[in-house]
DNA sequence: CGAACCTTTGAGTTA
DNA sequence: CAAAGGTTCG
């Protein structure tokens, strides 16, 4: 399969078509049709079939194009069958727009392509063929985030570890953190290791692997490396999948994490001979050494591993200084051997579009490409087919404020269009409804709803939208909302099915025990427990021993006996009936129908659809078995998308997508950026933020409208807000600024911030120069200002800084608000300061005028105005009278 | 044991 | 302002 290929590496325009298999001669006798809408660079990227080949594709510039094209190609040229061709997605959709486009394109459906789909199913579809390898069964669950947590506070509890201090839901961010650097317990570096619950985190992360071999169980980050495991110990099935692969595809690299990078890079290697498999073999079960084989990926892991022990360990601030994410050491010592010659890996990505550094992402990855895959071809696609000059020349501007980049220059041959535009409202509401105005407007000028979209940074934000459009009786739709499997009583209903499939699975077991109720409460559960771990036996088992005794008071045991009884009958109903009435039998039977129906709260009934949605789901897989392996992570909402409507999704679900008109409301400094990733990540997670912002931008064909509002409530209180730096990043003559049509209108007098959009109104919609640079000069001054303003001493500031950075050593104290600095740079109004005022102080503020201070958090006041009512302001802005 | 009430704490993005 | 967790009482 490495025979060399006569294909040069340049453009190859006319087509050979003699090398074809007799699906190439059937399809491709003439030139290539596939290849002629091509620019010359996507060709060259299509085409460019032997050695690894990185894609640099700028947002809209025929991504998904050209890598569903190169599959075609790679088909016609009779390279390869579809079974021999690895291709890789992050999400469902866009596996699922590859599988449909190829479908297109080749003129026929894509059953053939086994191996296209997301890391994660893939992944699981390869553990269950070797399942027994990695102490699992083949039917194992895969866990959600909630039994994880539940998991692991058992074993907090068995370890006597006081959860609040220690919570479990930090254990399993920890743990699924070293899961996407690819360390099995092991592997973790001990300083790491023992960071939580007073040196144990290590010893949890081993038992809690134990217990999931027990639960037959993995959660999602052991889909990959629990892969790279059977990779490592089993060369031979390693070498199985090595040959099986003739081509390897990868879509948005930038995304992919370092487990995700091993495992690619293992698959990509060309299988070694059996011998020096088995050698290899021999050494590496059991053995905790690093495995002395040169060059191999073992050796580098290591060092991964103690370069992220000392930048960890040793660092007493979680402030990064540079721009690698934390724990992503640059190690050279990742090359391949030279003798480990590389497949045919092709990836697509975009530096800038990188936004899930927080997954364990490595922008690194990408940007590290030619070094990891020597010889790599880098193909830079720079031509944009979606957006008009304004917004590309606002998007391309704003992201140059990034350092950690590769560097494109997107360029589009499109008319101007329109200016993206910025609006200031007085708070979200307003916000929301001259949004809302705005698509009514739209609509009247007959633009579809389906090319309309509001992109937020947290799904908070979503609400006020929902509202307004419900109001106006606008359509519109969540995007990537809660998951479907997701809910309570979709998870309920599966825990169901979970314990009729295999009786050992203990969460599932717990979870439905008193679901609905019935008299088994903690008490009965924690027996069970013992019961259970005395035995050595699954709690399903325990349950059915405790209740041939008198352990239990007569009522309890009476209601678990009955619950025994009916899994019995449904286990035995499994064989004769189909598994869609089987559920809907569990489900009736178990009472859970009826609770529901009994409940009255308001969602009830939309319950009740999704428990039937989820049967009429059921419809699509054989059997129960084939259900439960794909439940948790094929089943995303992809409800009524027919129906003419808005879309409403966050920036990060909205990546891949593109709509005539974009909407982007919450521009505001705290939100976006948000506060928290700029005091976790520093400066990298600004431009993280940043590149969000590109994205959110480059989402819109036509028409970018950003908005921020004055005032917000966060935590169910308003604060005041300043406009987001990025507003300031835009370039001038690509934007213009635009009033609210929201109605009220607000002074923007000034007194809530300082930036160049404080006085929207006074600069009326010229933005000019000479305003900027005076917003620009006094927005200096007033962060300079501003912090005496509110600490008076400027001792206050070092003071909180050091807190802060106190916490962030110990790792996991959440800190208290500090001053949003990066690097001591003050970049935004602090809060948490020590206030100079008193309760009951009258106070004056330019806009509400007068009041009484009721409250006092830190410097923010709380004040009853007299005419205003009560606000939340921070204290620079009042005085005292 | 569990419903009802009270307190506290927390809203970032996800396969 | 919510949800989640804790406490109290029946």
């Amino acid at each position: 399969m490495t025979e060399p290929s006569k294909l040069p590496h340049h453009g190859v325009p006319e087509h050979q078509p003699a090398a074809g298999g007799i699906a190439a001669r059937a399809r491709a006798t003439a030139a290539p049709q596939y290849l002629s809408g091509l620019n010359p660079e996507q060709r060259d990227a299509v085409v460019t079939l032997d050695g690894p080949v990185l894609v640099l594709a700028g947002a809209g510039t025929g991504k998904t194009r050209v890598l569903t094209t190169r599959i075609a190609h790679i088909l016609s040229q009779g390279r390869a069958r579809p079974h021999e061709i690895l291709s890789v997605t992050f999400t469902n959709k866009a596996a699922r727009e590859m599988k449909l486009r190829l479908g297109q394109m080749l003129g026929q459906a894509v059953e053939g392509m086994p191996w296209l789909g997301t890391f994660h199913s893939i992944g699981g579809r390869i553990l269950r063929y070797h399942a027994e390898l990695v102490q699992l069964k083949s039917n194992f669950t895969v866990l959600d985030v909630d039994d994880q947590v539940r998991l692991l506070k058992q074993l907090l509890q068995a370890e006597n570890i006081d959860d609040k201090r220690w919570p479990a839901r930090m254990l399993a961010g920890l743990i699924d953190g070293w899961k996407n650097r690819g360390l099995t317990p092991a592997q973790v570096p001990a300083g790491e290791a023992a960071v939580f619950g007073n040196g144990k985190g290590g010893k949890l992360y081993a038992s809690y692997q134990e217990r999931l071999k027990v639960l037959n169980a993995a959660d999602f980050g052991d889909l990959l490396l629990e892969n790279i495991r059977l990779f490592r110990e089993h060369p031979d099935v390693l070498r199985q999948y090595q040959s099986r692969f003739k081509f390897i595809l990868v879509d948005e690299y930038q995304d992919t994490n370092v487990a995700q990078y091993l495992w690619l890079r293992l698959l990509s290697q060309a299988p070694s001979s059996p011998s020096k498999a088995q050698a290899l073999a021999a050494v590496i079960p059991g053995s905790l050494d690093p495995v002395v084989v040169p060059g191999r990926v073992e050796d580098a892991n290591s060092d991964v591993e103690l370069h992220i022990g000392e930048s960890r360990g040793e660092e007493d601030s979680s402030r990064d200084s540079g721009f690698a994410p934390v724990g992503a050491p640059r190690n050279d010592e990742r090359n391949l051997a030279p003798s480990s010659p590389l497949k045919n890996i092709c990836c697509v990505g975009d530096d800038d579009q990188s936004i899930y550094g927080w997954r364990g992402a490595e922008v690194d990855n990408i940007l590290r490409f030619d070094h990891d895959f020597p010889g790599a071809k880098v193909i830079r696609l720079e031509r944009n087919y979606r957006s008009t000059g304004h917004i590309l020349a606002a998007a391309s501007h704003l992201i140059a404020h990034n350092e950690g980049r590769l560097g494109k220059t997107l360029r589009t041959e499109d008319a101007l269009g329109e200016k993206v535009t910025v609006t200031g409202s007085w708070d979200s509401e307003e916000e929301a409804r001259a949004i809302g105005e705005e698509i009514e407007e739209l609509q009247r000028a007959g633009e579809n709803l389906n090319e309309v979209a509001i992109l937020v940074r947290a799904s908070f934000q979503m609400r006020e939208f929902e509202d307004r459009f419900v109001t106006l009786g606008l359509p519109y739709r969540v995007i990537g909302g809660p998951r479907f499997y997701e809910r309570a009583e979709i998870r309920d209903a599966l825990a169901y099915l979970r314990v009729i499939n295999s009786p050992a699975d203990d969460l599932a077991f717990e979870r439905i025990v008193n679901v609905p109720k019935r008299g088994l409460g903690d008490a009965t559960v924690q027996m069970l427990h013992d019961h259970a771990r005395k035995r050595r036996i699954p709690l399903f088992e325990a349950a059915r021993a405790v209740v041939e005794t008198d352990e239990l008071k007569p009522k309890a045991r009476g209601s678990l006996r009955d619950l025994i009884l009916h899994f019995d009958r449904w286990r035995a109903q499994r064989e004769v009936t189909r598994h869609t009435e089987l559920a809907e039998i569990v489900l009736d039977e178990s009472g859970y129908t009826e609770m529901w129906q009994k409940d009255r709260s308001a969602d009830a009934a939309g319950r009740l659809d999704n428990l039937k949605e989820l049967v009429r789901s059921m419809e699509e897989f054989e059997n129960l078995q084939g259900f439960l392996e794909h439940i948790s992570l094929v089943m995303d909402r992809d409800g009524g998308a027919e129906e003419e409507a808005v879309s409403l999704m966050t920036l990060h679900s909205a990546k891949g997508l593109e709509f005539d008109n974009v909407f982007l409301p919450g521009w505001e400094e705290g939100l976006f950026p948000s506060q928290r990733t700029l005091d976790e990540q520093g400066r990298a997670g600004l431009e993280e933020e940043r590149r969000l912002a590109h994205v959110g931008l480059t989402r819109a064909r036509r028409r970018a409208k950003l908005y921020f509002a004055t005032n917000r409530r966060i935590h169910g209180t308003w604060s005041t807000t300043i406009p987001s730096r990025f507003l300031d990043e835009l370039p001038a003559d690509n934007v213009e600024i635009t009033e609210s049509k929201g109605g009220s209108g607000w002074g923007g007098s000034g007194g809530y911030g300082a930036s160049r959009f404080d006085n929207v109104e006074s600069f009326g919609s010229s933005y000019t120069t000479p305003g900027w640079q005076r917003a620009q000069a006094n927005r200096a001054r007033n962060n300079q200002g501003g912090r005496h303003g509110q600490t008076r001493d400027g001792f206050e500031e070092s003071q909180s800084s050091f807190s802060s950075s106190g916490d962030a050593r110990g790792g996991f104290s959440r800190t208290k608000r500090g001053p949003m600095v990066i690097e001591g740079e003050l970049v935004a109004k602090s809060t948490g300061t020590v206030s100079e005022f008193s309760l009951d102080d009258r106070v004056f503020h330019q806009k509400f005028g007068y009041g009484n201070v009721v409250k006092i958090d830190g410097n923010k006041l709380t004040i009853a105005f007299e005419k205003a009512g009560e606000k939340k302001v921070v204290d620079s802005f009042v005085e005292r009278v």
